[in-house]
DNA sequence: TCTGGGGTCCTAGGACCC
DNA sequence: TCTGGGGTCCTAGGACCC
């Protein structure tokens, strides 16, 4: 394996909890959870709660009796921050190397060109250790020549503490020692499904499957875990992605805080999500041809009668005008909507994208009237907030009784003036002045 | 009575990821 | 009482065509 490029792997511990943890070093040893939206399900835990047996996703009211006695700190998730956290993790790697690709919110992976063995578990201890003192952020680094052997020394830079956050697959003795180790649910691309289906097949391990037949694992399960194989052995299969393509649809959608039965207040969140939705459209520069709205009760509740109906309206042309997405969305609501239920959440998606610019030119040279409204209020939005401006349709946000319940949210420490951090110092014991006052 | 074969496109559903 | 949100890709099967 020496020669070849090698592929790393960077991933934030307990991503949310550690960037909560940055602003408030006083929790650096509270057991911590972060919620998710309408503080529903646990989405990140802090170490102490991991030894708890805090599972992930779980309903976070059927362990609030066990957070109580532990005393575990519950807070709502506060999205601006880890976004902000997340953009300066993703621009300090950049300094480590020209070829990245950020997968997700707390994940890159960064091309390690040809150097001496010798200086690679080096390179892992620089980046772990410059994110931790630029941005306070713990992170593990996982090196290989793929990005499933990344991903797999990663894992094994978490869970083996003797590896102290960084590990290097550099010999096939490495990968079948490690492979080993763990269960083949802890591979990247088998899922809860596939495990269940592998382990009655008799492959329990990473190094069971890795000796497995790529074609009876394409016969059994497809190409892609017949690919996860080959990369196991060390060929690449999986391609770097530096540059992120344009999505191929748009959802936006949300749980209400309580239930909503009424036209009106669905009209008003889908009215909501139409508005975000067609922001990320131009935000991208690309066109939706048609949008799906949907409206759910509450699966979880079997005693309620249960409807979730969902509708696809084609757009006379394509478009990435909030209005007339929003013309389309609401007939699609009127549609599919039955009084007598109790609706928790809505959504919509916009479907069958394409570039903006690869549209025909409007006949006659027709100008698109109310561009300049809608580019307008996206600068407007942009610069003051992103509820600035909106449709009339939206309802003012004290009226909604909709609106997500967020009930321990951190401020916005990095992203809203107001809520940016006070630092006091202080010098022979008295304080000094104050940089500015919050009122 | 006897009713082909091969190709493409689309869609829904199922799996995976974070 | 209380159960997130946003994506991707693959596959099987049906419709349709010649």
């Amino acid at each position: 394996m020496n020669g070849r490029p090698l592929v790393a792997l960077i991933d934030v511990n307990n991503m949310y909890v550690s960037c909560e943890r940055v602003f408030r070093p006083d929790l650096a040893r509270t057991p911590i959870v972060v919620l998710s939206n309408n503080d529903g399900c646990v989405i990140s835990r802090s170490a102490e709660v991991k030894a708890l047996g805090v599972p992930m996703g779980v309903p976070w009211f059927k362990v609030r009796d066990l957070a109580k006695t532990h005393r575990i700190l519950a807070l709502s998730s506060n999205y601006d921050l880890y976004g902000d956290m997340s953009d300066r993790f993703i621009s300090t790697l950049r300094h480590f190397s020209p070829t990245q690709e950020v997968y997700s919110i707390d994940e890159c992976f960064l091309g390690v060109g040809d150097m001496p063995e010798s200086s690679i578990m080096d390179l892992g201890r620089d980046i772990r250790q410059t994110i931790q003192q630029w941005i306070g952020l713990p992170v593990c680094v996982g090196l290989g020549p793929t990005k499933t052997l990344a991903k797999l020394a990663n894992h094994a830079a978490k869970k083996q503490e003797h590896r102290q956050g960084v590990c290097f697959l550099k010999s096939p003795e490495d990968v079948t020692s490690i492979a080993q180790s763990f269960p083949v649910r802890d591979v990247w691309g088998v899922g809860a499904r596939y495990s269940k289906h592998l382990t009655s097949l008799g492959l329990r391990t990473i190094e069971d499957l890795r000796q497995w037949s790529p074609d009876l694992a394409r016969q059994h399960f497809g190409v892609n875990l017949a690919r996860t194989i080959w990369e196991l052995r060390g060929e690449a299969c999986f391609k770097f992605q530096e540059i992120p393509e344009d999505k191929k649809c748009i959802t936006s959608s949300r749980s209400f805080g309580n239930a909503l039965t009424s036209l009106e207040h669905l009209m008003e969140a889908i009215s909501l999500h139409v508005t975000r939705g067609s922001e990320k459209l131009r935000a991208q520069g690309s066109v939706a041809r048609a949008i799906r709205v949907f409206i759910m009760t509450n699966r979880h509740r079997t005693q309620d009668l249960q409807y979730y109906p969902g509708v696809i309206i084609s757009l006379e042309s394509p478009s990435d005008d909030t209005r007339s997405l929003m013309q389309a969305a609401a007939e699609g609501l009127r549609r599919i909507y039955r009084p007598g239920f109790r609706y928790v959440k809505a959504g919509i998606n916009l479907i069958d994208l394409t570039r903006k610019d690869l549209q025909p030119t409007p006949l006659w040279g027709m100008p698109r009237t109310g561009e300049n409204l809608i580019s307008v209020m996206d600068a407007l939005n942009d610069r003051f907030g992103s509820r600035t401006v909106g449709l009339g349709i939206m309802g003012l946000s004290q009226e909604r009784n909709w609106s997500m319940k967020r009930e321990n949210k951190t401020p916005s420490y990095t992203t809203e003036w107001d809520e940016l951090r006070c630092v006091f110092a202080t010098r022979h014991k008295k304080r000094i002045p104050r940089l500015w006052n919050h009122n």
